[in-house]
DNA sequence: TATATAAATGAATGAACGTTCATTTATATA
DNA sequence: TATATAAATGAACGTTCATTCATTTATATA
């Protein structure tokens, strides 16, 4: 469980903060147009100091985009129980629910994942690629199964999995808080959209 | 009409090269993280001649990003004609297939103009962005005659504007030439996604 | 071919970069 | 409260950055 912030130490405070600064400032100006002395004056430290939470630069963004990855796969697990009952159209209604939701929730995090991969050096760039590739390969799972028990229909089951997810992840790159519509109106809107796009009796022209 | 570049002057030639080299770079390794020594050495010259050519590195940027949304507006203007006789979904349907071959042909520069907008100081920016409503603006002119018309169907204009750029742009991110999928077979997949999306008969409920 | 202009050189500019470190200050523990 | 440890300071490190400029070299035109 997570710990409230007013409970930890000093230096575990200024760890924590140091992400979320950094988060913000990757976010707004792209991680290699930030420098440390930024992040340094956002905390409200000497930019000398962020070396004794955090090792270089880099290791801020892998920590980030790490952490990220581990709790958006964390999540969808954590849902598996009440997945086990579910239909293939339901488990694929559950995943995009869960998608935009994520989305919405930590939309700077999910943000960055996206803006950022080439940041990371190619060790690190090489283990956040394969939680990706996890987390990709949970959808086109969905998407095969609900196809050899003919309950959704489509052409192509990689491509269809990386229209689905482009098709969520411009989430991102528009969503805001106080913005026209609320998160339950833009989760029936994706719903609608995507499920037409799958479903069984499409038509395949015009 | 473009000149051939053997007819081109030498300047002419070291501009034209310029810009390639630079937009190479930038969508290799993003704007920030590209320095001007390497753009020259890709050019072989000495960084100082760029100036020859461009009076800063952010003018590189955005003449890359303001040739490639010119062209994008241009081309879609060029089918006017043909466009003044087609359906609703047959409009639509040009408008996918043209994004497509659009983002195949152009994939560097689509790629570019979606990851470094933020590099642009605040003037740039806004012209380009200008010109990136304009573009999105077409797509949702198209959708709302559509729904107007009740050839198409679906519950927010902008919203889906936005899901269908989405689903159509993740292209630039993945396509490569010599993938497993020629373009034609890409076209039809996304039209099928695309088109089921939106037409009049889908379902509102699983 | 002579000449004007265009293009490239290579060194220099000051500023900013990530990171280090000896030192000082704050915190937590006994 | 005394003490050990953690955290922050501020200056400095060596590099690299975009850009400038006097000078040299190449190109195009007459």
């Amino acid at each position: 469980m997570k710990q409230a912030v007013s409970n930890l130490s000093k230096g575990k405070k200024t760890a924590k903060s140091l992400l979320v600064a950094a988060r913000d400032l990757f976010v707004l100006n792209g991680y290699a147009a930030v420098s440390m002395r930024e992040i340094a004056l956002k905390l409200g430290i000497n930019a000398g100091a962020i070396y004794n939470h955090c090792p270089s630069k880099q290791e801020i963004l892998f920590r980030l985009l790490e952490d990220h990855m581990l709790d958006l796969l964390e999540q969808w697990d954590i849902l598996e129980v009440e997945r086990s009952k579910l239909s293939d159209l339901l488990i694929l209604r559950m995943f995009v629910n869960f998608h935009i939701n994520f989305h919405i929730d930590k939309s700077r995090e999910v943000f960055l994942s996206y803006m950022e991969l080439r940041s990371l050096d190619r060790r690190n760039f090489l283990k956040i690629s394969k939680l990706r590739d996890e987390y990709e390969s949970i959808l086109q799972n969905i998407l095969v199964l609900g196809k050899n028990n003919k309950n959704l229909d489509f052409d192509d089951s990689r491509i269809t999995t990386k229209a689905i997810l482009g098709t969520l992840s411009s989430l991102s790159h528009w969503y805001h808080q106080k913005g026209r519509l609320g998160a339950e109106d833009i989760r029936k809107i994706y719903w609608h959209l995507i499920f037409n796009s799958v479903r069984t009796d499409r038509k395949r022209n015009v």
